[in-house]
DNA sequence: GATGATACCTGTTCGC
DNA sequence: TGCGAACAGGTATCAT
């Protein structure tokens, strides 16, 4: 399930296998992922396009083609770029084909159908839905603890659901969320306003490193992930909660438990992370 | 306005 | 073995 190192990896990878081929014309097979086109209007929108780069915000991809046009494509579960060669047959999933210039098909391939993209000029793409409000990137330099002390102020909300708010913090999912929340011994349903500022010190240093330690391993493969050149992350090797219900917690020996908050699964140490209201 | 619940989907796992 | 139910989860949208 992509979260922010996921996306980016895609990002780089897709950058070095289709950044300057152009689009000579487009297959949708699930109507529903070319958000308000449909297949034929999305085709007639992108053939003779050049891809020029591809940025990302978040967990969202923005494909910038030629004559401003942006493709804002998000991935949501289990969505997945891949090239192949030119005329191969299309898998099950395989829900969208771009065939581009020099033998090559892009595919975006998505089991769950989930993931969507959406065709918009360049100067509307930040204002496409999801990405208009999304909060600042987890860097050093992007998200101050300033910023944290101000935002996590203002809501009850249990933090768990609040750092799954793009809004606040972008690029978090639930891999992530549960990972940072036991590194900085904050119980998942700590209301965000109950944080003092040194935890708020502390879970944001575990945000910002953890993210990037996940992408220079390429992200986590916990199902299907894999990258643009179809290998799988490394960094589930890594992870010191998530899917690891009932084996010891690594810091003080305790199994660790599962429960649902925001109807999400949540694994946690309940020695660790002490709950406080 | 803030917060919570549900829909969207299908492959996998689990219990009977 | 085979079947159906439960589960996984990011975001948009609707309900409270």
């Amino acid at each position: 399930m992509p979260e922010l190192p996921e996306v980016e990896t895609v990002r780089r990878g897709l950058t070095r296998l289709v950044v300057g081929r152009t689009v000579q014309g487009t297959a949708v097979r699930w109507e529903k992922t070319v958000d308000g086109l449909s297949p034929e209007e999305f085709d007639a929108e992108l053939a003779g396009r050049r891809i020029e780069t591809i940025d990302r915000r978040g967990k969202y991809l923005l494909f910038r083609f030629s004559g401003g046009m942006t493709m804002v494509s998000h991935l949501r579960m289990e969505g997945a770029y891949y090239t192949v060669p030119a005329g191969t047959e299309p898998g099950k999933h395989d829900l969208v084909t771009f065939h581009l210039d020099g033998g090559i098909d892009l595919l975006y391939r998505d089991t769950r159908k989930f993931g969507r993209m959406k065709l918009v000029p360049d100067a509307e793409a930040l204002q496409v839905a999801g990405l208009a409000k999304i909060g600042p990137e987890p860097t050093e330099s992007t998200l101050s603890l300033a910023y944290m002390v101000a935002e996590f102020g203002k809501s009850r909300m249990h933090v768990k659901p609040f750092l799954l708010d793009q809004s606040h913090i972008a690029g978090l999912g639930n891999i992530y969320v549960d990972e940072t929340l036991w590194q900085s011994k904050i119980h998942p349903l700590t209301p965000a306003n109950k944080l003092s500022e040194a935890e708020l010190a502390v879970l944001r240093d575990n945000i910002i490193t953890e993210l990037a330690r996940a992408t220079e391993h390429h992200g986590t493969t916990v199902h299907s992930f894999t990258t643009a050149f179809g290998e799988a992350g490394e960094f589930q090797n890594e992870l010191q909660v998530y899917g690891r219900v009932g084996e010891p917690c690594l810091r003080c020996g305790h199994p660790l438990e599962k429960m649902k908050v925001a109807q999400r699964g949540t694994t946690f140490c309940p020695v660790c992370q002490v709950e406080k209201d």
